[in-house]
DNA sequence: CCCAATGTTTGATCTAGGTTAAATATCGGC
DNA sequence: GCCGATATTTAACCTAGATCAAACATTGGG
């Protein structure tokens, strides 16, 4: 696919983000221009801790953790990012190395958005000031519910909040509904805060109350609101 | 003190948030007449989780706490605000009620700016938004460290966290420091997610470890570095 | 189709930190 | 300076979840 076919394809991606939907055709060009595709096959790490950030991440397809690493070299995973789902963005603005790593879980395509193209639409466009604001707020609000659960959930009312959060979307609030552990469960369980033994004894519990069928990776939830209760 | 000086002590003030710094002085005066001081006891709320959000707060003098109740009552605090500090900036680019409470810890004089008038200079400057995305994105980083130090850290070290946090600012890195665990030590421990009782416990075992000396809410610090390595 | 690597479960055991209870300190009023 | 209210400490005990160890599954190559 020629340079040409690519930039066309970036530009029709970014267009239907949050961040840059609404812009006009020359603007979306700009922003364009200053994007790069990246590929990277599983397991591969997209920039380390202490790494200097150039410019914000998006997942085109494909699935990417961000975590630490303890000084003891444990890992814990405080972001599982989705398609469509970017990341990276707080620190344009902060003129300070990266404090997480980033990991594909799976092959992916990321575009990488250099800052200078950013920092160029903010002070030409208010609008576009506003939906970054928006985006970042509404990061800072989820950090502060995660902040909630690891500190006042138990660990059963976490995995209950994950299944029921990543169910949410897909079922119409009617009765079953199914979701899909699909960045395995030792990465979700790292997620969580907790260790895979425990996750995985969790969810047992939880199928022996009758809450959830555990198939492999496919959980099934016969009522939704059962499992909202059972917490 | 008649409004028209009450105006002028607030524009001071503001004047040298770093949010508004480097405004001029008819943009201040819009900011300004948008803003209104709020005298608050100790432990009077200034607003509770489930209030809509009308604007943001500054601590003029007085201390606040940020928190989370949860469902069976108990409450964890989640920030300490100080004087010249903020909070609540995010929420107003959502429209989502708080999902946390704040509550003077002490006697206390706040400033709670009008979200139109943040929105009214956002459309105007540029600038503005850049300082707004800036301190948003440092929040959302201290959080992120946060959510480090609850899941990576062991109680000891948090609480070692907390000291050289505090101090950093008040000695040159020379070598005896002095900390004064001001907001009272059951709101600390909150603060850093355990319980009063192994707060004081960690205390007693640094002191025993000769790596701080604890004087009722004073805490000395006869070597920095060595208790930074103490962690 | 088989195998080694990787991921998940299960069981036994351990521990950081929570809970409970009671003994002190500390402090703002009066 | 005394007193009840609030904050902190101490000690004994307990529990959610971690750790360790081993048995099973799954899966992507070959």
């Amino acid at each position: 696919m020629g340079v040409r076919q690519l930039q066309i394809k970036t530009q029709a991606f970014i267009a239907n983000l949050p961040m840059f939907r609404e812009m006009r055709g020359e603007e979306l060009d700009r922003v364009a221009a200053a994007t790069l595709p990246i590929h990277v096959q599983k397991g591969e790490a997209i920039f380390h801790c202490g790494d200097p950030c150039t410019g914000f991440h998006v997942v085109v397809y494909g699935q990417v953790k961000l975590g630490f690493t303890s000084p003891q070299g444990v890992e814990k995973v405080v972001e599982i990012v989705r398609p469509g789902q970017s990341f990276g963005e707080a620190l344009m603005f902060l003129d300070e190395p990266y404090i997480v790593f980033a990991q594909a879980l799976s092959d992916s395509l990321l575009l990488h958005v250099a800052k200078h193209a950013v920092f160029e639409e903010l002070a030409r466009d208010p609008q576009f000031s506003r939906r970054m604001l928006s985006g970042l707020s509404r990061r800072l609000h989820g950090l502060v519910r995660d902040v909630e659960a690891y500190t006042l959930r138990s660990g059963q009312e976490r995995v209950i909040g994950y299944l029921l959060a990543d169910v949410a979307d897909v079922s119409g609030n009617g009765k079953p509904a199914e979701v899909h552990l699909t960045p395995g469960k030792s990465v979700i369980a790292s997620r969580l805060n907790m260790t895979p033994e425990h996750f995985s004894r969790i969810l047992h519990d939880l199928a022996a109350n009758g809450l959830i069928e555990v198939n492999g990776r496919a959980v099934r939830i016969p009522d939704l609101e059962r499992l909202r209760r059972g917490a």
